[in-house]
DNA sequence: AGCCTAACATTGGACGGGCTAACGTTAGAG
DNA sequence: CTCTAACGTTAGCCCGTCCAATGTTAGGCT
C-alpha cells in the first residue's frame, strides 16, 4: 500500500489540503475563496462561466461560494449591461485586502506542508508533479471545459 | 496558482483519485475497499477497531464499508469469544479473489498516472511524497491513533 | 419576423473521503 | 464493585467535485 504512487500521492493532498483548509479556516475562508479572488486579481473581472472555467470550479458551486464572497463584501456581482445573460464579478478593495490574508497564509503553509525538503527537492517535487498534473489536464481538463462541443 | 505545492499537489491527487475510483467503480468497488481487502491480508484479521487504524480509516466508515464488503462475501464479520466488545474480520476465499482483482486493476492504474514520467523520475517522485508523507504522519497519525490518550 | 440552439445563472441533489458527537455494550483495572 | 476506557454503531457535518433540471437571454438561420 505505502508505495503505490497513487495512494502517495493521494494521502500527501490529504495532508496539504487539511494543512491549508485548517489555515483558511482559521479566518473563515475555504479553497474556493482564494481560488476565485486570485483568478479574478490575476485575470480581471469576468462572467460566472468563464471564471467558473478559469479556476475549474463547477458553475453550480461557484453560485453559492460567490454568494459568499458577495455577503462579506469580497466581491461584486452586477449584471452585464452587454449581455443581460451575464453576471460581471468584480473585487472590492475589501476583496483585495482579502486575497492578500489569504495568500500570505497559503505561502505560509507551503513551507509547513514541504519542511522535510531542501530548497533542490521541492523544486523537483514541484517540477515532476506538473509534468503529471499538466499530462491529465490535457486529457481530461480542456474536454471538460468546451464540454458542450466536446465530442466534435 | 498552478506553482503552489499545495495546489499541484491536491490537483494530481484529483486525477489520481478519478483514475483509481473509475478504474475501481468499474467493477463496483472503491477505494475504502481495496484498503481493507489489502491490511487484512497483509497483516491478518483484525477487530475493527485495529483495522481502523492500520488503514486510517474513520471507525465510523468502517462498519458501513464492512457491511458492504460482507454483503458481498469478502470478508466475515464473527464476535470475537475472547473480547465480546469486538468483531473479528476475516476475508473469505471470494474475498481472497477480489483483492486480486483489484489489485491488478489499481497496479495497472499507476502507470497511467505516471505515463509521462520514466522510471528514474517515478521512483523519484515517490521517494519524494513518502518522506513528505511520512513526515506529516508523524505529527498527525500517532495523535490520531492514540487520540484518547494523546495528551498524555 | 420567427424559431431554435446554445450560453448563462440558479437550484437541488449526489458522492467519496474525512471527521465529530453520542449511545449502548463489554472488559478490565482500581 | 465501581469506574474508566475500548469497542461497534448510528447520525450527521464539511469540503471539493460533479450531474440534472429550470428559466432566462442572445444570436444564428431561415
Amino acid at each position: 500500500m505505502d508505495h503505490l504512487p497513487s495512494w502517495l500521492l493521494t494521502q500527501t493532498a490529504v495532508h496539504a489540503h487539511r494543512l491549508v483548509a485548517d489555515g483558511l479556516g482559521a479566518v473563515g475562508a475555504r479553497g474556493y475563496h482564494y481560488r476565485l479572488l486570485r483568478s479574478l486579481l490575476a485575470d480581471g473581472p469576468a462572467s460566472q462561466a468563464t471564471l467558473g472555467r478559469r479556476t475549474g470550479i463547477h458553475l453550480s458551486d461557484l453560485v453559492g461560494t460567490l454568494n459568499e464572497l458577495e455577503a462579506d463584501g469580497y466581491v461584486g456581482r452586477s449584471p452585464d449591461p452587454a449581455d443581460r445573460r451575464r453576471n460581471v464579478i468584480t473585487v472590492t478593495e475589501a476583496g483585495r485586502e482579502r486575497a492578500a490574508e489569504l495568500a500570505a497564509r497559503v505561502e505560509g503553509i507551503q513551507d509547513e506542508l514541504l519542511e522535510p525538503l531542501d530548497a533542490d527537492e521541492r523544486a523537483r517535487l514541484v517540477a515532476l508533479l506538473g509534468r503529471v498534473l499538466r499530462h491529465h489536464q490535457d486529457r481530461t481538463g480542456p474536454a471538460a471545459a468546451l464540454r458542450p462541443g466536446a465530442g466534435s
